[in-house]
RNA sequence: GGAGAUAUGGCACAAUCUGGUACUGCAGCGGACUCGAAAUCCGUCGAGCCGUCGUAUGGCGGUGUGCGGGUUCAAAUCCCGCUAUCUCCUCCA
């Protein structure tokens, strides 16, 4: 949510930063006429209320007199009533603002690049690994038998796509054996380096409900993506931010224990309903996925470094997994809802030769702080809004789609990278699992 | 899932039956006493949010007794609905 007095005092500028995110113009306007409107009621209902109340006292002191107050008594009867239907007016008034702010994004940065799409987007940094040379490597030149991700795990029996269509739908898998062990040790490997980088780590509710929802910023706007429990107003998490950000809804923090780090694994639910026919094969876009979330809550004057922070904790893992990434800072028109920043950790994917997204770190500034009232107290003793981040770290069946491409070998099997191999037993490679 | 109880300022609690300026203590803040501190005494303060005025510390008004409604000139108090917590039962991993 996007603070009212600020667009209020900054009405030009803020209209042309709205425009920036893609709202249409005179949006804002419509939306700060009916504040001006709200306003100018809250004025007039005050007053008579404030008149009210002082009736009300002379009443009392009456009563206790044992006077008679029956004349000022049936006096107030009509200014009830119309306190009672400006009350309704003003009710509704204050319904239809919030609900059109509640549907504005957040503005960006001044630093963000400004554009339609994504093809505004500025790449900021490219990794790949030193030994790369003597493995896949399709940046420079595909090998006639790379394959993609979700052939070598068919081939190999350790990704079961055609199950399961069959037990759940499009869209769902089950990993098997040596697919299964795979998924584990990268999540947990992620998990123990970010735990070394100080986040606290956290299991979490994955159902919430619609309120935590409205706090990070994925109702009203963004509702027919969600994974609805039917008739129980609670939906499956879209992601761990959501509980992970909404821990502390309500709540003041201490500012001493500031920046906090949240990092959890959890399930992530999306209906991915704008991407009928995208990538529907393989482990790039489900309706279910593991991905490892990280979330901070940081004072407003850190939060910028602690963006940088977490995109390379998300990029580190990467590297340490020795899979070639580079990362984008996303353009005006790329960002999702929430950000007022964005940077995009885009791994390598050779049989598609390109860049796919695999993490994406972003600092909401206050704007999500606003809808949950998280706040800590400033230097100087007075309530301020924190700043919230999160960001992927990392998206699981991603990284294990580009642990299967990029360490890929030409007998079909998949040389398992170094760091995880503690987390598979030692085992150093990949090879057919029979199953049944 | 069933029964009962509870929800009031940072904390602990009173007022609820009988509607009318939300009590008191602790903590906080200021002061006295003291070389200083503790203890004691005096004073003061009750979140947050909204509106408005002011350059500002802030003033004024509204709101605020778990949440949402209703009755009333007036609701912590009466009525309806909900949520959370506790106890007991039931069920379980």
């Amino acid at each position: 949510m996007l603070d009212l007095k600020y667009l209020r005092k900054n009405k030009e500028t803020a209209a042309k930063q709205l425009q920036d995110r893609g709202v249409e113009t005179g949006t804002l306007e419509a939306l700060l006429a009916k504040d001006e409107e709200r306003r100018t009621l809250i004025a007039k209902v005050e007053e008579m209320k404030a008149k009210r109340n002082e009736a009300s006292d002379k009443i009392a002191f009456a009563k206790r007199q044992k006077e008679d107050a029956s004349e000022a008594i049936s006096e107030m009867q009509k200014v009830a009533k119309e306190i009672k239907e400006m009350d309704q007016t003003l009710a509704d008034l204050d319904a239809e603002v919030k609900e059109a702010a509640a549907h504005l994004p957040n503005i960006a940065e001044a630093d963000v690049p400004v554009g339609p799409d994504e093809s505004a987007n500025v790449e900021m940094r490219k990794w790949e690994p030193t030994d790369y040379e003597g493995r896949v490597h399709a940046l420079t030149e595909a090998p006639a038998w790379l394959k993609p991700h979700y052939e070598i795990g068919e081939d190999l029996g350790i990704l079961d796509f055609e199950r399961g269509a069959k037990v759940s739908g499009a869209r769902f898998l089950y990993y098997v054996g040596d697919g299964a062990r795979l998924e584990r040790a990268v999540y947990n490997f992620m998990l123990d380096e970010h735990r070394k980088e100080g986040y606290t780590e956290m299991i979490t509710p994955i159902v919430v409900n619609d309120s935590a929802m409205f706090g990070t910023g994925q109702y009203p706007k963004f509702k027919d993506d969600a994974y609805r429990v039917r008739d129980l107003d609670q939906t499956y998490i879209p992601t761990a931010e959501v509980p992970l950000t909404n821990y502390y809804s309500g709540e003041t923090l201490p500012a001493e224990d500031l920046p906090i780090s949240f990092t959890a694994l959890s399930p992530s639910f999306r209906k991915e309903a704008g991407a009928a026919g995208r990538d529907t094969r393989g482990l790039i876009r489900l309706h279910q996925f593991n991905k490892v979330e990280m979330v901070k809550f940081a004072k407003p004057e850190d939060s910028d470094s602690e963006l940088e922070i977490m995109t390379n904790n998300a990029a580190n893992i990467l590297e340490k997994l020795g899979l070639p990434y580079h990362i984008i800072t996303l353009s005006t028109g790329d960002m999702g809802f929430s950000a007022a920043k964005t940077h995009d950790v885009e791994v390598w994917i050779p049989a598609q030769n390109v860049y796919r997204e695999i993490s994406s770190c972003s600092n909401t500034r206050d704007f999500q702080a606003r809808r949950m009232h998280i706040t800590y107290r400033n230097d100087e003793g007075k309530l301020e809004l924190v700043h919230t981040l999160n960001g992927s770290g990392l998206a699981v069946g991603r990284t294990v789609a580009a642990i299967l491409e990029n360490y890929q070998n030409e007998d079909g099997t998949v040389t398992i990278p170094e760091v995880l191999r503690p987390y598979m037993g030692g085992q150093e490679k990949l090879n057919k699992t029979p199953h049944h």
